[in-house]
DNA sequence: TTAATTCCCTATATGACAGATAGGTTTTAT
DNA sequence: ATAAAACCTATCTGTCATATAGGGAATTAA
């Protein structure tokens, strides 16, 4: 299971990223909107900006708005933000590889084999599919009301 | 990253598995060989014995034996036992399932979506492999002498 | 029959981490 | 000035991973 934590960030980015073009979404609004704690939240969001992910604009009428855009933004580097590294095995993590101290070969390691599959099978997921892509699904399945009545 | 629980339990499996037909491994042998701590190996193969995996004798030259044919023990089950649900939210347990209780709409929800491909990939692998195919493609790659004679 | 061996069971400890909660400070628009 | 917003840091609480501990019960070799 991931964490309350990444849940919460996925749905602030979506919330953020599917904002009109410019315009800012506030801590409040999202915490309001999806019952999570607010301060929990404020946490969450200055995670995502420090990640480079967010762009925050302090003050009246401040809030939050990408900073890059939302179909760069995959899934796994989000998840690993809140995370850690998602590999399964401390020896399949590419961005922080340890050795398993029990481990005696590598190479011949039935269990990392299999977990490597499993892996690589989970990472063609996260790490391809993006925020971007999962705004465009819900508005291809909840079309809005002027391209509904174009369409019939 | 899957616990050293479970880890553990895979290589004491994997032992166990490969052992001559009949033959018992006991926890102190596994212990020795993978440098785990012995209590700690002892509850481990409670649990799988408890789970129904394996069988235990009591005794002078008791141990373990598999309870169920190696190759109907896939890794997903055995994960199973050591880190409860796999699935990466609640709300996509089969075994069991809970609403997450920020969910608008659970049908409509991108997060639920694109984890749930995630899942899928992933459970393709750890329900399919099993402790047995492990082990053949072990054999596989590293073949006995008589056989390495046999093939020259 | 005795001693050794092995599994079996339950309790406890400890450190890390999840999931917040709290209380402020700083910046900005009006 | 004032209100609204982000920013920062500390603390708390319960749960869980990872063992450690100490024996009890069954089995068997001698």
């Amino acid at each position: 299971m991931i964490s309350n934590k990444a849940r919460y960030a996925f749905r602030a980015l979506l919330a953020i990223a599917a904002a009109p073009e410019g315009e800012a979404t506030t801590s409040a609004e999202v915490a309001r909107r999806y019952a999570i704690p607010h301060k929990f939240l404020e946490q969450i969001l200055l995670d995502l900006r420090k990640a480079g992910i967010l762009e925050s604009k302090r003050g009246k009428s401040g809030g939050y708005v990408m900073l890059r855009p939302a179909d760069t933004v995959s899934f796994g580097e989000v998840l690993r933000i809140f995370e850690g590294p998602l590999a399964p095995l401390p020896c399949l993590s590419r961005q922080s590889y340890r050795r398993c101290e029990d481990c005696v070969s590598e190479t011949h390691c039935e269990i990392r084999k299999e977990f490597g599959r499993a892996y690589d099978a989970s990472r063609a997921v996260l790490d391809t599919r993006t925020i971007g892509d999962a705004l465009a699904d819900a508005a291809d399945r909840a079309p809005s009301r002027r391209e509904d009545r174009r369409a019939g």
